[in-house]
DNA sequence: ACGTGCGGGACACCCCGTTAGT
DNA sequence: ACTAACGGGGTGTCCCGCACGT
């Protein structure tokens, strides 16, 4: 009875909600191509509520890539390479799982999250640049240290440099992203994968 | 005397005009961010005269994808490895092009402009994802033919499977090139370029 | 007959509707007061066009100044004064000119226009502050211009600096018909009209 | 131990901190053009704050004329030429303290605030133009009270009318400050004021 | 007395596309 | 083949004011 409310006032909440309308608004369009009107729309919310949690749409940008897709990237790849038994096969399966588990949902259509605001927005803006280089670092030292440990656990051949190897498997899983995108095809998807799995097993010791 | 022509009249020359200034606008600003009224400014030219020659602003795109692109892609891909008669060496030529050579000149700042395009608007418009893909696939199956005659010449292993193996190589160049333009430096590129030309060296017969 | 032109096409009269619209605009209601909006919509033109025309508000702003304005002063200042035979009968008859004709009008109620514009926007903006000294400057000269010849003629007293007289009566005329609006009462503007021509009379030779 | 108060409440200093912020922020931007959202953030406060103290930007507006504004005239004005022995002198000193005391603080480029407040303000609203005219009005009074005073005591011509001294000297005033705002040199504001003191000194008796 | 999440509406800007005209 | 006036709509931004909460 007390408890009437009718008005939540629930900043976290709509903040939240407004983030992750912008989140899926970006996806889509493209920061530049996004609409805020769209946003506010699809969060059950008002520009004034938006201007009010950020200072733009740049501010809301940055925003989505440290709170949602830093989360993100967090799940996938940095707490299954940490104190890995056996590196390569969960670096396997973290790359497999692209084409075993999007392609159903179909989130596999509109690319990489935040590989497309890193090819549109990183030549454009130093901030989004500084900041989606500092998830894209933070995921290559992540499985340049598992691979480290697995050569260090003498799973992994000697004459592996973790550095190098890290760098690939990143560049190639985002190109193998870029690739369901165009071609609308699992088949091309399911190819280099493949090959990027035979790559990493020849790699053991 | 029939001939004076105060005004030129060349119709090619300035729908080349335009055609590279949208080439170059897109690039920039990718297609959604991208001005009409830039490219028109920067061309010489006018919206009428743009708008005599295209469409529109997606005709124009399509032509940029096909006429532009389509002839970069053929100089530097498919040409090459044209009756190559040692691919593996060809190929890690053409990869290691991209940091040998436009590191120099600044290109790789923004990015592949087909693969900007394909992430920005492959999802968006069917008409760009089927002219998009036409070149990726024409890119991989040059480089699987090329592996085949390796493959049957002896100088490649014959447990590889050429289409695999160019899908993963279209990708982790994709992958590369979006990666310097996040990272801004060379280094993470130089190694990722290394480790993949390590991979192609693994697979010499 | 040949000249149907259901749509008429007159670029130099859609400018000028618009000048004038913006001019009635920024007098009532200030220049960053003023909505584009409105001015367009009394203009019976659009957005559209206004931005063909000029390139902002700012420009527009600009323009206002430069050729409204400016054409005001030359018609009411600037050649009145020119050539006059007895400066001093001229300069009074423009100054009053004010209180007898303009408050029939009713236009002194939102002051004048020029003035309007430089106490807004002279410390914001250097480039009208610029074109609104010019037009001050050039009405200062063709009083001073004018006194001198009275000097000379002998109509006017020898000690007489024509450039500290033309200084005070620009300021006195700007200061009378700002005191117009905010009093809202013909006395004050009249009484100090009087006594303004009372100190010119007494500069008689 | 009752006061103990950790965040102070003192209601009479928040309200006075809103109100130079706001009297500074009318200054140069003008009062259409100024931003209560700047407001309190210059003065430390919130909007909750503003809306406690003042129903809205209106009666904030009028607090500025009446409170702020109206003690400057005090000073300036009411004070110095209460009681004068020698009005005309008293009344060139205070004319002369824009140009020997103002110009050397800049405080002179953002113009009169009362004359600033009356130009936009004074057609635009009732309220505003209503106590604008008050402080001019009470300026005038005084003005013309010392002159009478001087014209009684014999200092100054018998055939002067104060109150038409008093309008110009007002509205002279006003239009040489506005006068340096738009020439943004000292020149122009220094002859007139030569000239007006001329005029002044012509008066005596 | 004061803080803040939030609403709704205006604003200037600029876009892409069309059409009358050369 | 090419120009330029013009239409209408959508953008991000920011504002003032309110009402809930402390």
């Amino acid at each position: 009875m007390t408890t009437q409310t009718r008005r939540v006032r629930a900043p976290e909440a709509t903040r939240r909600k407004m983030l992750e309308a912008a989140f899926a608004e970006f996806h889509h369009n493209g920061f530049q191509g996004g609409s805020l009107n769209h946003i506010v729309e699809v969060a059950g919310t008002t520009k004034g509520a938006l201007f009010h949690h950020f200072r733009g749409k740049l501010d809301l940008g940055y925003a989505v890539v440290d709170d949602i897709i830093g989360r993100m990237l967090l799940e996938r790849w940095l707490q299954p390479l940490a104190n890995s038994r056996d590196p390569l096969s969960d670096l396997q399966r973290a790359v497999r799982q692209l084409v075993a588990t999007d392609i159903q949902t179909g989130d596999w259509l509109q690319g990489c999250p935040l590989n497309n605001l890193a090819q549109e927005m990183s030549p454009l803006d130093e901030g989004f640049r500084r900041r989606i280089n500092k998830q894209y670092d933070s995921m290559r030292q992540a499985i340049a240290a598992a691979l480290a440990d697995g050569v260090a656990a003498g799973t992994i051949r000697r004459d592996v440099d973790p550095g190098s190897v890290a760098a690939l498997v990143v560049a190639a899983q985002m190109g193998i992203w870029g690739t369901g995108k165009s071609s609308q095809t699992e088949e091309v998807m399911l190819r280099a994968t493949d090959a990027l799995c035979d790559y990493l097993e020849s790699l053991r010791g």
